[in-house]
DNA sequence: CGCCCTTTTGATTCCGGTCAATTCCTGTGG
DNA sequence: CCACAGGAATTGACCGGAATCAAAAGGGCG
């Protein structure tokens, strides 16, 4: 299924965001040329191969996607989960290096041709600034994974992990969540054996960190046990949350 | 120390480095006023700590410097290596979250003001360009760094690095290559202990893969066992760099 | 209802972390 | 210039946590 979105759209998704951006200097009129396609994907379906030519940018508009490398071993490791919102493919070299796939059904992608939005951006700096601030998003994610693939536990991992997705995906106050992806795709992202993730998950459960509600419905309890997880409970208060009756 | 470096001989440099831009649309006249202040740092150095507001954007002229960041527990996870023409500290943010410091003595980092920057970016998109991709950059190399992260075994991780300095810093085709930082640097960078750090290195060696030349100074013998590491090797010629005279 | 994929749980192995000791390098001061 | 001191690097021994192998249980979709 194939959609249009104007370019104010986007500016305003991207406003929303990040707060005010500067008046216009230009008329968002020429913005009606630089439109974007999009797609919709099934679950598993790839928007794009590491092969692919990259002429191209992306931005998740609905649903989850992974971003991935496949080595030469069939490993494989997960780059990056993009969420809605989230920009991906921004490259300026002429090939991906990864592979982008709708980890939900119906996972929804706004396209925009590279060079036409590299060229509005020089003459509207709104549009730079978005792209510019979609990449030091991008960085900081990255950053922040790496605090967690160079030197965690495996407790330490997947509490980050919860953490991260409840915050990306502004899991409602209650701490409910939903884990789109698989144990696997878990175990991929963490740099873990997907056995590994699914029996952390359940420490976590029988200490009483999480609750599981479903196998991929997690309502954080102590978020502070999963953040310095690996040790004692944090939270004075937390101790109270320990003793939980079993789940189901 | 302190100097000024006018933002032509940066555009200069960003060119050099990625080849041509687009004419420009303004007069480069006004660049004049974007001034960068370069400083020199000793060894160990702080550029800007975790706690620093973010009004400056920075770029390695000379020398090595690291992006780390400390844990609670006194663990620290080098997030990145900067080197000559690397930019850092891209943000939107107010407040860093990483620290920077030199490695080596006299590193020189030129400093810009983020605002003025961006107030310059909105009028010439070739600085846009520069910074979009310099974050583009940036991101590919963080990406990189995952593979690298996430699940692979020490030989194949410091394998990788060995591969990945000898590429970023041009080593001499012989494939010598000087590694300016400690074993501890390389060990926070890379997710393992330090002396687990020397004893792969130790191991390459013995194995033919890598000659020390130096506690800093490496001489890729066989790239391709590096490459896929941990495994036999795979250049068929290789068997012969196998047997290795004992380093000095 | 039944098949197949995902998830969970269990048993065993092994890589890399930790602790410890020694050697090597670098820079400093006599 | 050489001797010395202190940190960095290497090597060794041991142990623990996560990977791997294996099997059972659960859940979704035809």
């Amino acid at each position: 299924m194939e959609g249009k979105a104007s370019l104010a759209q986007v500016m305003a998704a991207g406003a929303r965001a990040r707060g005010r951006l500067e008046p216009p200097t230009r008329d968002p009129l020429e913005a009606s040329e630089c439109l974007a396609t999009t797609t919709r994907y099934r679950r598993g379906e790839e928007v794009y191969g590491p092969e692919d030519p990259a002429g191209h940018w992306y931005r998740v508009v609905s649903g989850v996607a992974r971003k991935s490398a496949l080595k030469a071993d069939g490993r494989r490791q997960i780059v990056d989960f993009l969420l809605p919102g989230d920009f991906f493919g921004l490259i300026t070299r002429h090939q991906h290096r990864f592979a982008v796939e709708a980890v939900t059904d119906g996972t929804e992608v706004a396209r925009y041709q590279r060079g036409k939005l590299e060229r509005l951006a020089d003459f509207d700096p709104r549009i730079g600034r978005l792209i510019r601030e979609a990449a030091f998003e991008a960085i900081s994610r990255a950053q922040a994974r790496m605090l967690i693939l160079g030197r965690m536990s495996a407790q330490e991992k997947v509490g980050a992990f919860l953490v991260e997705m409840a915050e990306r995906s502004r899991a409602g106050a209650a701490g409910e969540l939903v884990l789109a992806m698989s144990r696997y795709d878990i175990a991929d992202y963490l740099g873990l054996a997907a056995e590994t993730v699914s029996r952390t998950l359940s420490d976590l459960r029988r200490s009483g960190a999480i609750r599981l509600e479903g196998t991929h419905r997690v309502r954080i309890v102590d978020r502070a046990a999963l953040e310095d997880a690996d040790g004692a409970p944090s939270a004075p208060d937390a101790i109270f949350a320990r003793p939980i009756r079993p789940w189901r």
